[in-house]
RNA sequence: GGCGGCAUAGCUUAGUUGGCUAGAGCGUCCGGUUCAUACCCGGAAGGUCGUAGGUUCAAGUCCCACUGCCGCUACCA
């Protein structure tokens, strides 16, 4: 009998850096749908992996003395033990300098060049000398610059390009055909804007870039990203290469789980690439949101980046897995913050479900030594908490059927919440005081037992350490007939003669002033007062003449205002000490008007005039640029208009 | 500038095709309980559903304008 396959994905990461809480996000969504699809029976497969080439890690390993394969093998290494801390479940993880991939990403380079898919091109394509532009074919005017009408010629640097926009059509019926292709909606519009716009055929190839895969008939060639990357979807799978042999068991993925940064490549350029390839779409992309922190988005220059290591180690892997799966809206950003994070390990965990099985527990303990005897009195009162609790699993079930995992969760709650006021509505300790009562007691106390079977059962794919402490707590632990999802049919198949255990609490209660206390020291005491210097891409060492062909001069602002039409732009009259030229400067975001004028600036006065947005700028502002804020470089009253700045 | 989305209690938010006193969680206050991880249970306070119009017997829900956020995109040499 075949069992109904299902593939799922995370992307795979760009192992520059460390790892963050937000990779973690996007891993532990998939992990708990992968799991609960194959607790419901699915043969999965669930893949993961990371995206090894590239210039940046290039320059990282050259900044740190090691080979690129060297540099990536540590963190990758330390990607995998972040996996393994936070119980992911994958099946299989490709790295994109696996051998195996390599030969599969040059053999589809190879076939996409050879049916015309991709061809060997200029960079940019056509060049408009002055309005500084590249132009593709399908940009130019009758074979002119669109913007000034004058001649274009052609660029210098050759690479090779992915015919994408041949498919803009069928990209668009795609989405037309398979409504929720592109998941959350809303995104689906801003997919069809940017195809409506025009596609620009994609550069695929560099030859700047040396750390990549090599393009095997023009080896000066490495694949750039795209090719190289999105096609791991398949060669981890055997397509193109002898390594596996699961390509027609699996493909198409049902699921491709992404950031939202991302979503476009994988909803437009990887069908793309897959109709080229005319092998089947993938049945769904899902952009989800990021894990934004109190202030804002994480970054390393702000130094504000969570370690997931960290919060696994000092608050258990499951309370970091059930915060963000429950407290982050699916396919929204949400905000993390260490006292929601606390908060929610309080409330739900520690008080709604820890508590349940400790107080659960206890009980049978105390009244019944730990086995609850066979003789049982049932009541009206139970059905509310029977009937809930049985059509739990079918709505949460709903619930991930969506990707609704807050939801999901809520669900299970829910009946948690219901069965600790169960224990208020039947009172056990008044009823232990009657040895009559006992049958009742016994009942009462039985139902709670299953209530917490049913939690065991559904919260494994989200809590996978904290389901057979639950389950070893009540005594079920080995008996796997009764922890499966079909076990959760009917209410009532916990079988007589178990005998329950108290052991240590499932969350320990935290603190909530206590630990943010401790954890503003720990911050305090960790963060030394230099922040850690991060490599910076250098431009080729030049000698003083080089540098003095770049004249740089102080200049008055003495008018300003916003360029229609264009955000960014402010168009700036700047007196250079000779004359008024027109600047055109992209600080619009960080400046008003008024907030240049008659302010001293420090210009590029021989720089060579272009048009934007139809405005002839003659030189440039200068300004800091953090690649987040922009900060002019204003002069002090007293330098005069005109000097040179050397 | 173009396209799109969102604005609901102190905070986070549910509100399908317009229809009873707008729900929930957290927080706050009051009460109950003692089996339990100072936990659990109940109750209360708190919302002119961004602003101003319009359609309708009836609008948080539809239409228009405005304001404020956000996303995509163009412009940023």
């Amino acid at each position: 009998m075949d069992k109904k396959t299902f593939y799922i994905t995370t992307p795979i990461y760009y192992p520059s850096d460390k790892l963050h809480i937000g990779h973690s996000y996007t891993t532990v969504a998939c992990d708990a749908i992968a799991r609960y699809k194959r607790m419901q029976g699915y043969d999965v497969m669930f893949l993961t992996g990371s995206d090894e080439h590239g210039q940046k890690i290039q320059d990282k390993a050259e900044a740190k003395g090691v080979t690129p394969q060297q540099y990536v093998d540590e963190i990758v290494a330390g990607i995998k033990d972040l996996w393994k801390l936070m119980n992911i479940s994958n099946d299989r993880y490709i790295r994109t300098t696996d051998e195996y991939h390599v030969k599969s990403v040059q053999k589809i380079f190879k076939r996409l060049y050879d049916q015309g898919d991709i061809y060997k091109g200029c960079y940019k394509g056509h060049y408009c000398k002055p309005c500084e532009s590249f132009w593709t074919d399908s940009q130019l005017t009758d074979g002119k610059c669109p913007d000034c009408g004058g001649p274009v010629y052609e660029a210098e640097e050759e690479a090779y390009f992915f015919k994408i926009s041949n498919y803009a059509d069928r990209l668009l019926q795609l989405y037309k055909d398979v409504p929720d292709f592109i998941q959350p909606e809303t995104r689906k519009n801003e997919m069809i804007a940017f195809i409506n716009q025009g596609l620009q055929d994609t550069c695929v190839s560099r030859t700047s870039v040396k750390w990549g895969i090599p393009v095997n008939f023009d080896p000066k060639h490495t694949v750039y990203v795209w090719v190289d990357a999105l096609s791991n979807y398949i060669s981890a799978l055997g397509y193109e290469n002898d390594a596996y042999n699961d390509y027609d068991k699996y493909w198409p993925a049902d699921l491709h789980m992404v950031g939202k940064e991302i979503l476009r490549f994988h909803t437009i350029i990887w069908p793309a690439m897959l109709m080229a390839l005319d092998l089947p779409m993938p049945k769904k992309v899902f952009g989800h949101g990021w894990v934004l922190l109190d202030g804002g988005k994480m970054s390393k220059s702000k130094g504000n980046v969570v370690d997931p290591v960290i919060l696994c180690n000092r608050y258990s892997v499951d309370a970091i897995r059930y915060f963000l799966l429950r407290d982050i809206p699916f396919g929204n950003d949400g905000i993390f913050s260490n006292e929601a994070l606390i908060n929610r390990i309080n409330t739900d965990l520690a008080n709604d479900l820890g508590n349940l099985l400790s107080r659960s527990v206890a009980m049978i303990e105390k009244y019944f030594g730990g086995t609850l005897p066979a003789v049982r009195c049932a009541d009206a009162l139970d059905k509310e908490l029977i009937d809930l609790c049985e059509s739990m699993p079918q709505k949460v079930t709903d619930c991930m059927d969506k990707l609704l995992m807050p939801q999901a969760l809520t669900e299970v709650f829910k009946t948690i919440q219901r069965a600790n006021k169960y224990i208020d509505e039947t009172a056990p300790w008044v009823l232990a005081k009657d040895e009559a009562n006992h049958p009742r007691l016994a009942t009462v106390l039985y139902n709670l037992c299953e209530v917490l079977r049913y939690a065991a059962v559904i919260l494994a794919p989200f809590l996978p350490d904290t389901a057979p402490k639950i389950a070893e707590q009540l005594g079920i632990l080995g008996m796997d007939d009764i922890l499966t999802y079909e076990s959760l049919s009917a209410f009532g198949k916990l079988p007589d003669g178990f005998t329950v255990k108290k052991g240590e609490a499932l969350f320990p209660r935290i603190d909530l002033a206590k630990e943010l206390e401790e954890l503003a020291a720990a911050a305090a005491a960790n963060t030394p007062a230099e922040e850690k210097p991060q490599p910076i891409e250098h431009e080729p060492e030049i000698v003083i003449d080089d540098f003095m062909k770049c004249e740089l001069r102080v200049g008055l602002v003495k008018a300003a205002e916003k360029v229609e039409k264009a955000d960014k732009l402010l168009k700036l009259t700047v007196f250079d000490g000779e004359r008024d030229r027109t600047i055109v400067s992209g600080i619009a975001k960080w400046y008003k008007p008024e907030d240049m004028l008659n302010k001293k600036v420090a210009i590029v006065a021989n720089l060579k005039p272009v048009k934007l947005r139809g405005i002839l700028s003659e030189g440039m502002i200068m300004a800091a640029d953090s690649g987040e804020d922009v900060v002019v470089n204003f002069m002090p009253d007293s330098v005069k208009p005109g000097s040179r700045i050397r």
